[in-house]
DNA sequence: CTCATAATTGATAATCATTCTCATTTTATA
DNA sequence: TATAAAATGAGAATGATTATCAATTATGAG
């Protein structure tokens, strides 16, 4: 993988967004730095970032994927009004691989666990912004 | 939400089906039955029944989902290689939603968990047909 | 430093899965 | 049985992502 500005500022700006964008929320607020950036240039090096581990792509959230610079083992729950992803941490859930792998045989390299519901806000009826 | 021929056999089709099929692969199947159905039909029914919890859509095993008709508690492992789908019981999961739940103040009304890594024929070597 | 090769880019076309539209048909019910 | 609501089939439209390809940029050997 050889050096590239535009993967560089991809990175940093998935970096400084605590959020988990999507490419099209990422590629908006690329422009202003990249103006020239292409978007097949952005999913270019989302994937590749992805599978050298760099970063993390979640699906099963919505129709497009969102992209996570946080590889620490989490997961995620999102929020069914305000479609805020937050991310969940668990010490339960490395259990479930251990024990799974040794009932079914299985060679778990990865795996993902996706909650939906209310978050607290909405749950409470204090409405934010999207 | 009216009787209609196309549900019913939609719905069976799936039932019969041990494997967790694309929309796709279903429409393939569903044709030898019933000729003239639209593929409209079968997403618009797949989406109502999923909603009425007749059945359970899978995301994040590819990027079409898949569809079972097992709707009891139990989470998917997607082979690698193979691309097989297998089901995966757990009862080490419910405990992560109580505790997810209790620390986050979330209502959580649905998660899933998907697998990924090589199946066991995969992982020794033996080769299977997709 | 300079060339050759491989990697990367931007632009845009293409693809894939899914949803939408709408005129027609079917179902439930008063 | 008439009527309203629900469902259908066909195909157009959409949204997200990937593929193509010529031009640009990075890297490493000499």
């Amino acid at each position: 993988m050889n050096y590239s500005r535009q993967r560089e500022i991809i990175y940093s700006t998935l970096k400084e967004n605590v959020v988990h964008p999507t490419a099209e929320y990422l590629y908006s607020v690329l422009k202003e730095k990249e103006p020239n950036i292409s978007l097949a240039t952005l999913y270019r090096n989302l994937n590749q970032m992805a599978e050298k581990g760099l970063i993390k792509k979640i699906d099963g959230l919505e129709s497009a994927s969102h992209y996570d610079h946080n590889t620490h083992e989490h997961y995620h729950f999102i929020c069914k009004k305000c479609k805020r992803v937050f991310d969940i941490s668990s010490d339960v859930a490395p259990q479930i691989v251990v024990k799974t792998e040794k009932e079914t045989g299985f060679e778990i390299d990865s795996y993902d666990i996706v909650f939906s519901g209310l978050c607290k806000d909405c749950f409470e009826g204090i409405k934010e912004d999207k």
